[in-house]
DNA sequence: ACTGAAGGCTGCCCGC
DNA sequence: GCGGGCAGCCTTCAGT
């Protein structure tokens, strides 16, 4: 027995898949509590969370990647005549003999 | 004798923290990628995700937030009630359809 | 002769387009500042500043923003359609007062 | 001439303040855009835009603060055993004669 | 000073 | 591969 239009299978399925994603959306947003909890946890016992989260995305960054990134940074700044806040241009300012 | 400048904190606390955050985020990404391939096997059976997306949204977005919108809108409505005998708050109205 | 590595990028159009994008965004915190004050002021006459913040909001959405909303509506209201045959879609049509 | 109620005032003074208000949001959102053309301009000609708005991030951000907040993340990268990921962890690494 | 909320911004995912 | 649209994050602001 089919109804009308024969989609009755892919109501189904449809069902199926909305439920699927309903139930992993749901456990991704209990995750992200969880993880937001823990923040809270670690600032009442007195960490820095930005700081945390900072350091959570570094080590969660390819490493060749972040010191790609922080180059061209010190790149920049130090074509806008801020050397002396970038570590490698403290290094080259050191190299030469540049008081800091 | 301690550390110098005492800021010996916990370290094997932050690193309970860390690791408990990486593992949850960790966990968080791969259901990502489940949904993922959830909507990309509906597409292959015909089904529009971009609808199914919208469908999705709606059904998550409950009664609460409900209210909290039309609890927004009665707001927005008593600040035009307000502006009643300004000529913007007229402009206002007009625009939105609302009898003066 | 030239630089090394060739990584010899314009300098002078470098400092060009930050010292354009510093000023700015110095001018838009200072309209930021006179924002507050003006706010500050209204309290200060008694003014409910907090209905006043939602009319700005209701009269800066303009006619485009309430018809892409109205679009995101039938849209919704299309996927409910699709949905019509299951539970699923049936829970949220009653939840939405929609006649089955 | 005053209207029922003497509200009349209020009105005007209510008026005044949206006004002026709202005169300054546009002139916000103008530099807003204005800024968002610069970047897409330096773009255009080559430039890491990423890399510039963390240049001009580091640039309006005071130096102390700035070694603070770097000090506390290479002090939880060193916690977590990231110490070669850090400038400060590097330049002690080198300064006791291990090998990067 | 901290918290909760609002707006702006960045990164991600999709379609072209 | 790119740009647009969208969600999540971060920052800022009012209130306590």
């Amino acid at each position: 027995m089919t109804k009308i239009g024969d989609n009755s299978m892919d109501t189904s399925l449809l069902k199926n898949f909305i439920e699927r994603i309903e139930r992993l959306e749901a456990e991704k947003k209990s995750l992200a509590e969880d993880i937001k909890e823990i923040y809270a946890e670690a600032k009442d016992t007195g960490f820095d969370t930005k700081a945390m989260r900072k350091a959570v995305a570094l080590r969660q960054m390819d490493a060749n990647e972040r010191k790609e990134q922080q180059a061209m940074i010190d790149l920049y700044m130090s074509a806008l005549g801020d050397l002396r806040d970038t570590p490698l241009g403290q290094a080259a300012m050191a190299r030469d003999g540049v008081a800091t």
